[in-house]
DNA sequence: TTGACACATTCCCATATCGGAATATGTTTT
DNA sequence: AAAACATATTCCGATATGGGAATGTGTCAA
């Protein structure tokens, strides 16, 4: 099996940098692709295949004014990816809960456990 | 040049799927490697490449016990995603709440605005 | 129609990436 | 020390990917 999964996925789409530079460029409303290419200072021709995975995915809409295109950010694409990371998220927040208990009882030490290897250093 | 900034991005760690699923698998505590390997029907040596992989940007924590090593995904590195997806979140709620109202006045119209041109089908 | 303008697509190249097989490394057991 | 075990790394081949240059396509203006 040469390779698995590639584009085709929000994830993937979102995995460079420029794209999640054009998604955010576009996010509050629709421009042209002239905008982009100025606003990021990227070769016109890059940012149209960029723009080209983005629509693929769904995370960009197109409609075509004039002799331009103009482009928004489709959000509603980015919710997979939001609700994926999301599922960590107790996860991050036990580490964080255990992280505080650890300081707090440094701060007030000799309370049924071993007492503090380290003092903790004042605010300032 | 392939991917601009590729490994040491948390992006692009997450950009494959197999990746993932190890992140989620070894999200609830710590595992070996062998236990990843069963459970997801990948080889071994895909396995640990991708584990490498993870624990180069941080979204997983490594330690030697015995002959094995027991990995754990460290949630916090998926953080960074969490929020960037959520600046998005405005722009889908939006979104969200204009197909409502538009759905509200399709129901009650005539209400300062054009008729619908085409009705609501029956639920069936 | 011709030309200008705004984008999109194609071609080529250098580089990554993944999977598989083979091999290397580190640790425990005998 | 040798063998067994668990995991990591390397090598290879096939495929993707992104950038740049050149070219194609669609639309408006003269």
């Amino acid at each position: 099996m040469p390779r698995a999964a590639t584009s085709s996925d929000v994830f993937n789409a979102v995995a460079e940098p420029q794209r999640r530079a054009i998604l955010t460029f576009l996010a509050p409303g629709e421009r042209p692709v002239g905008d982009v290419v100025r606003a990021l200072g990227v070769a016109q021709p890059s940012v149209s295949k960029h723009l080209r995975v983005l629509r693929d995915v769904g995370l960009v809409r197109a409609r075509r004014e004039g002799r331009q295109m103009l482009y928004r950010t489709d959000a509603g694409g980015i919710r997979p990816l939001y609700e994926w990371a999301g599922t960590f998220e107790r996860y991050w927040e036990r580490q964080l809960r255990r992280i505080k208990d650890r300081a707090e009882a440094e701060r007030r030490p000799a309370r049924g456990g071993d007492p503090p290897q380290k003092s903790v250093k004042p605010k300032h």
